[in-house]
DNA sequence: GATGAATGAGAATTCATTCAT
DNA sequence: AATGAATGAATTCTCATTCAT
């Protein structure tokens, strides 16, 4: 947790320490990450970090509690109220999703790097957290799905939250490579155009249409 | 590349060196992974190491072309020759990674690992190369599957296939979890009865089914 | 030397900061002891410990100074005023030394660490001084004992002195070990039974019987 | 423990690294004492301190133990091999034992140190196994003296122990002051002559007359 | 071809002290 | 008079790589 000091911290200062930290950990996993670079690259004095944080796991906690909050945030905020059918609601909620890792390159990267560090005591708890209140969120979409008639009763809920989840996580890597789309360069020259929304979507129905149908050819149904 | 050196080594040595890199590499990560520690598990000296390989990475490179060589060959060898459907083939195919995986920890250890190393400049190569050549793999299965009819014609075939990597790669956490077992615990003590392959198949049924099917339920199809 | 600002302070203040800063000294060394912690402890900002003191090497000096004399009117206010013999009265002060190191166990650690805390430019003179203080001490019971005629004229005056200090003050360990009483954790937790007088006048019989008899048997005396 | 390199190292580049080690924890105690700072004097990378000792800690260690070594085999080398009563045996030890000091700074110095370290738990165990062994010692001598009728049997001898460790231990500073001899400036400027050896035989036979016969007056005895 | 000692830049962290507010 | 954020030099320790033997 941040010290009452870095609270008390002018919002220009704070905002260009988060900044720099941020910068770092999205680049950088973990143990690459250097707390020295964040206080140079934040123009102030290493110890001063301590000041501000119990040491780097404080930091990176609190970096990716900070970046989880505003990516749920961002979803949420961008879902229509009216729930309109599991596979609207899925889409939407990854299209917000990946919209968010466009606009906001930094705390995504951050996101991503969490979910797949590897796994030493310094981060395991975080990533457990993060995967978990991920899982737990698609969980609940899918049971809601399930209740609605929208998801076939039979379904293996365990494998399919898994799926879902896994999916929805590396659809970064996805497109990525789709369209080309750097997101290291974004992070660090806040750069590239996101991809067109259309073009998304796109790859969202593509998406959508093999989770609702499956990949079979309607052989004998 | 190992250096000619390494290959003139006698075999007694050259694989009790590539058991000590395999081991150290099943564990740790790139950065974690310790040269020396290697070299002495091997019993030779550190200096030699770097008379077989061009250095850390050089080695790591190898053991991933090694690691990687061995799963494809040990799947290709226990698929039967003729093929009997894609989705037959694709489990069968999963069924045959995840038994590598029990009976080779280390390998698929490295492999895991490997595949998750994105970060950073020494691995990122290596990991690209890896997805690469698994994609592939997959790729063939797939526009096998369209031309014969088992899979729709109007498929997203690169999302079909990316899709299918992230599921068959992350399927390992998930029989991790499902089935309380720990690989990492499997590296380091040999140990753990693996999953039975009955309760392995009934994941995969799991999973080609929701492939084949798809989540919807058959509303008024 | 205390500042100004610091006796003027309410009393209050004065004492919660003086008990903070003892409680710090009387479980850490003087390296270990943390400014921060004492300013923390006695809800004080850092900065006010420097308008206080002259810093921490000055605050140092005023808590052992302190400490030494409240040690020293302890034990002056429980001797009685007509002294009975050099070894009666040797026997009380230390006596009443121990009495005190149980019953103020920080201001007692505090000695303590001082005492053998003579590593550092620091801290020697500090040392130094606490020692000097308690010899002169010991010197005027030793001179007087001699006029008395309690002690032999031949006595090497300078050894004696040493002999009883470096006795008096290590004492402690010496009922600690014998006594399993361990002083850090009656600083720590206010705590533990002190070794019941009998004991300890047992200790100290034993103490005075090798001053007053030494150790040789009566040989041929 | 030294590894295998240190050992490995020619005689005299070993000599220079334990020299400067020595140095350093002969002036500081351990906080206090600086691993870079024993590099530097040495004349070598600060890694390479790392290739010698599994840490500072270690290398503390080890230290001692040579010192401890070092200063009870010049002890017993020169006790002649007859025992002739327990005072002039006892006196003898002291006596070489103050020699060697004289003649051994750093090592008595790092000795002293030892004794006295503030016990954090680096130095815990070494202190006490240090002091275990000089009371062992002392206790043997003493266990002799009475068996052979030197000392008295009603002698209590715990605490016998316990005083004659405490003096012997600290006629360093007894000497220091007496004598004006500086042990630390003989450490740092290999300097100073030492206490003749007949004046140290005077203080030495001050020491022996208060154990042997006490402090009184031998009134009516 | 093998050795293994040496390197040295870089890591995280601590803390007494200062000084602008 | 009080504050408390900032400092920065200092600490221990790591490790891939090199190179003289």
């Amino acid at each position: 947790m941040p010290t009452a000091t870095f609270l008390h911290l002018p919002a220009e200062k704070r905002e260009r320490f988060t900044t720099a930290a941020l910068d770092e950990f999205a680049v950088h996993d973990y143990r690459t990450a250097s707390v020295s670079r964040i206080a140079r690259a934040a123009g102030i004095a290493k110890g001063s970090v301590y000041q501000y944080f119990d040491g780097k796991q404080d930091l990176y906690l609190h970096l990716v509690t900070l970046a989880a909050e505003r990516k749920f945030g961002f979803i949420d905020g961008s879902l229509p109220a009216d729930a309109s059918g599991f596979f609207t609601r899925f889409r939407l909620t990854v299209f917000h999703g990946a919209r968010f890792d466009f606009t906001h390159p930094k705390l995504a990267g951050l996101l991503y790097n969490a979910t797949y560090e590897p796994t030493g005591p310094e981060t395991r708890a975080v990533s457990a957290q993060l995967k978990a209140a991920s899982q737990r969120y698609i969980r609940g979409l899918v049971d809601a799905g399930i209740r609605a008639g929208d998801l076939r009763a039979d379904l293996d809920v365990d494998f399919a939250v898994f799926a879902l989840y896994q999916l929805s996580v590396s659809l970064r890597d996805y497109m990525s490579e789709r369209f080309d789309f750097s997101f290291a360069d974004a992070v660090r020259h806040g750069g590239g155009s996101p991809v067109p929304e259309d073009d998304l979507m796109a790859v969202l129905d593509a998406f959508v249409d093999v989770l609702e149908r499956g990949m079979a050819l309607r052989s004998a149904a």
